[in-house]
DNA sequence: ATAAGTCCCGTACCCAAGTACGGAGTCAAG
DNA sequence: CTTGACTCCGTACTTGGGTACGGGACTTAT
C-alpha cells in the first residue's frame, strides 16, 4: 500500500515526526527507499512497528531490548530467538509479581481510605519489601 | 538505632553513595540532622525507604511518582492520598494488562520455538496491537 | 599528631529517549 | 512559476536518573 508520508505516519500512531526519525536511526523502524530524489512512503507495517515500540516501552522495555524483541519476529534463528525470549519472559514475570504486589497494596489503601478515614499506615512500603530485611 | 553511615546504607541496599545523596536532594530519603559538625547516621527507616524507591522504579514508576506514593505513607490527608492512589491504581492495572499480554505472547513464542522449529511468525507484534488497526 | 579513610557538599559529567532547529530540496495549488 | 506546506538530514538541546570529581572537614589506628 505505502500510503503515508512520515507526518501521516507519526499522526496515525500519535507520536512526533522526530520520534519516527529517531527510531529509524536506531533501526527500530524501516526507512523505505526514497523514490529518486523524493519523499518516502510508509505503510501499515510501519504503523504496526511504531505501535509495537510504544507498547513495549509502556511496559518497561528499553529501546535496545525492543530491538532484540523485534529480531525475534523474523522467524529465523529460532534457537537464538528462544534464548532471548526466555530471558525476557523471566524478566516480565518478575515485573508482573512486583506489579501485582503493588496493585494489591494500592487497592487495599484505597479501600481503607474509603471505608475508614484516619490512621492509615500505608501498606505500600511493606508491599515492596521482598525480604523482611534480616540484616 | 541509627547505625549506618551513608556508605554503609548504600552498601546495605546495593546502590551507589551518590544515589543516596541524589535521592536526598529529591526529597525521597530523609537527611538526618548531623550531630554538631559531624557525620550523619542512618537507620532501618532509610534502608526501607531506598529499597522502596528501587522496587517502585523497577516496575516503572518515575521518581516524581514515587515521591507522591511516599506521601501516601504519612497517613495524614487521607482524601488526597486516596485520589493519588486511585489514579496510580488505574495506571498499575493498565500496566498489568499490557504485561500479561506480553507474557502470554512470550510464553507462546518460547513454547512454539521449543516444540517446533521453523516458520514461527512471532506473536509478539500481534500481542501488543490493542486494536487490529482498522484505519 | 598525623596519615588513611570517610564524609560533606557543590559542580560537572554521562546515557537514554526524545525534541527542536535550520537549511536545502520537493511537490501541489493557485 | 511562485508560494506554502511538507520532507530530508544533520546537529544541538532537553529531561530523567543517576555518576564522577574534588576540596575541605572529620575520625580512627598507629
Amino acid at each position: 500500500m505505502q500510503t503515508f508520508t512520515i507526518s501521516k505516519l507519526a499522526q496515525a500512531v500519535g507520536v512526533n515526526v522526530e520520534t519516527i526519525r529517531f527510531y529509524q536511526r536506531r533501526g527500530l523502524v524501516a526507512e523505505p527507499a526514497k523514490p529518486l530524489g523524493g519523499i518516502r512512503r510508509y505503510g501499515e507495517a510501519e504503523v504496526a512497528r511504531v505501535l509495537f515500540v510504544k507498547s513495549a516501552q509502556r511496559i518497561g522495555f528499553t529501546l535496545d531490548e525492543i530491538a532484540q524483541l523485534l529480531q525475534l519476529d523474523d522467524g529465523t534463528q529460532c534457537k537464538k530467538a528462544r534464548a532471548i525470549a526466555e530471558h525476557k519472559l523471566a524478566d516480565v514475570r518478575k515485573r508482573l509479581q512486583d506489579l501485582q504486589r503493588i496493585e494489591a497494596a494500592l487497592a487495599q489503601l484505597v479501600d481503607r481510605c474509603a471505608s475508614r478515614r484516619g490512621q492509615v499506615s500505608c501498606p505500600l512500603i511493606a508491599a515492596l519489601q521482598p525480604i523482611p530485611h534480616a540484616l
